[in-house]
RNA sequence: GGACAGGUACCGAAGCGGUCAACCGGGCUGGACUGUAAAUCCAGUGGCUUAGCCUUCGGAGGUUCGAAUCCUCCCCUGUCCA
């Protein structure tokens, strides 16, 4: 007997509440379920990943998935999880983000099936030409201020020193009237989310019974912790962006294989379409032998390919072979560049390199790599500085043009990860 | 407006006339170990032409051979009183 949906989102542990009937009424018979997506920046980022393939996953089960852009609500800022009045955005910005994003959901979402076909839809198209009358007689006579003052995200602000503005504070009735519109207009009575969007959903769900008699259904998943204790998604290098022009395919597998030991596990449910046995024994091989890190391994692959396709993921594997592999003079320029794409690089006149050459340490402040030559120095003390993959422990080495790879390209590097390119000026 | 307390490097926090570029902890950066991990250990953490020199301890002056340390004025923060 296979399973339903909701079992199948229980065993990956993406189920963090959900209201009572939704496993019988998603069992059922082909429904059809939306997620919002937030239009703060032009980019999603690997937070984003769970509820798109939350999506994705309803579609493998015969429903129709909706994804939802925030054109309108984007504009106003939801107050949930937020402890201050957010920034808003100008419509063009707003606009600029949702092309973005779009173009990221497309690989996960099929929008071409025939029966249960994804479909994405901009609540700006009917919250822009409402107007505020009739949005308070259809809309605002269903809530009561208590009910909405009685909501964790608005109670918390009102309990803060500033507030909260009326703006935000009406976001909740947004959203709410996202959810009823959808169940008029494309007979959608799912909504998912955040384990932070479990009282907007509500909301919605309440707005619905009140407005059209019918009954509507919610499910959110957990927060995407991480066993390190720093927020998912985010790096020292920063967010983890799925536009490949804002983090290289390179470093987002990267940001998979680096996956803290006891997070590997969960990710694997969260993040892949692999199987609980498949998973269980990744598991097991990890257990036994944590040093292959096989798990972490696949992890990085299957995310990659899912977001940035196998061709990349490909690419990605190799630099990363490269770069922790060792000599880098047997490999050419043409392939260095490649793979090197993503790291800084300062471009420095051939003259720099002729003759006596420049002083490493000079090279290393020019470069930036280093913020001062003192700071060089130190780094080449303690032996954290390598030309080309070898250590250089001289601060007195001078780099000439023998040093650069077929006479154009010198690879810097900090510690084991940090590189920094230095180019010849054509 | 008045009374205290206090402002020290990325953060927290010592120092209270010379031995202070400034204890210590965190963070950060390297190194070792390892699995491109965690934990642990070690080193470094103002700049430079580095056995030395230069610029720093809220700001500006002053006392002194010598000040982060003492004095004066100013600015800012916290608490209490009005």
């Amino acid at each position: 007997m296979s399973k339903t949906i909701f079992e199948e989102l229980s065993w990956r542990g993406l189920v963090y509440d959900a209201t009572p009937e939704f496993d019988a009424w998603t069992a059922s018979g082909s429904r059809t379920a939306y997620i919002g997506f937030d239009p703060t920046a032009s980019s999603l980022h690997v937070g984003s990943l769970l509820p798109i393939m939350g999506l994705a996953r309803m579609q493998r089960f015969g429903h129709r998935p909706v994804a939802l852009v925030g054109g309108g609500t984007g504009l106003i800022g939801d107050p949930s999880g937020k402890t201050a009045e957010r920034q808003m955005l100008t419509r063009d910005a707003v606009e600029e983000n949702l092309r973005g994003i779009q173009t990221q959901l497309e690989p996960f979402l099929d929008f071409g099936a025939v029966s249960n076909a994804a479909l994405m839809v901009n609540n700006l198209d009917w919250l822009g030409p409402m107007g505020l009358v009739e949005f308070l007689r259809d809309v605002g006579k269903h809530f009561t201020v208590n009910y909405m003052l009685a909501k964790e995200s608005v109670k918390r602000r009102v309990q803060s020193e500033d507030g909260i503005s009326y703006t935000e504070f009406t976001y909740m009735m947004l959203q709410a009237y996202d959810f009823l519109e959808l169940s008029r207009t494309h007979d959608c009575d799912i909504q998912m989310g955040g384990s932070d969007q479990w009282g907007n959903i509500m909301a919605g769900i309440d707005l619905v019974r009140k407005a059209s008699s019918r009954k509507a259904h919610g499910l959110v998943f957990p927060l995407v912790t991480n066993a390190s204790g720093t927020k998912f998604g985010k790096t020292e290098s920063g967010t983890i962006w799925l536009d490949p022009e804002r983090t290289s395919p390179y470093r987002f597998y990267q940001f998979w294989l680096n996956t803290d030991d006891r997070d590997v596990v969960p990710y694997l449910k969260y993040f892949t379409w692999l199987s609980e046995d498949a998973i269980s024994e990744l598991s097991d091989i990890h257990e036994a032998q944590p040093g292959r890190r096989e798990a972490h391994r696949v992890l990085a692959r299957e995310v990659t390919a899912l977001v940035h396709g196998e061709a990349e993921r490909d690419q990605a594997e190799e630099a990363a072979a490269v770069l922790f592999g060792g000599a880098l003079d047997k490999v050419p320029v043409k392939d260095l560049r490649d793979i090197f794409d993503d790291v800084p690089s300062t471009v420095l006149p051939r003259e720099a390199f002729s003759g006596d050459g420049t002083g490493i340490l000079e090279l290393c402040e020019r470069t930036g790599l280093t913020a001062s030559r003192g700071e060089a120095r130190r780094l080449v003390r303690a032996g954290g500085l390598f030309v080309n993959n070898e250590r250089q422990g001289d601060e007195q080495a001078v780099i000439t043009a023998s040093h650069l790879i077929e006479g154009e390209l010198l690879v810097l590097r900090k510690g084991k990860k940090s590189y920094h390119l230095v180019q010849i000026e054509a």
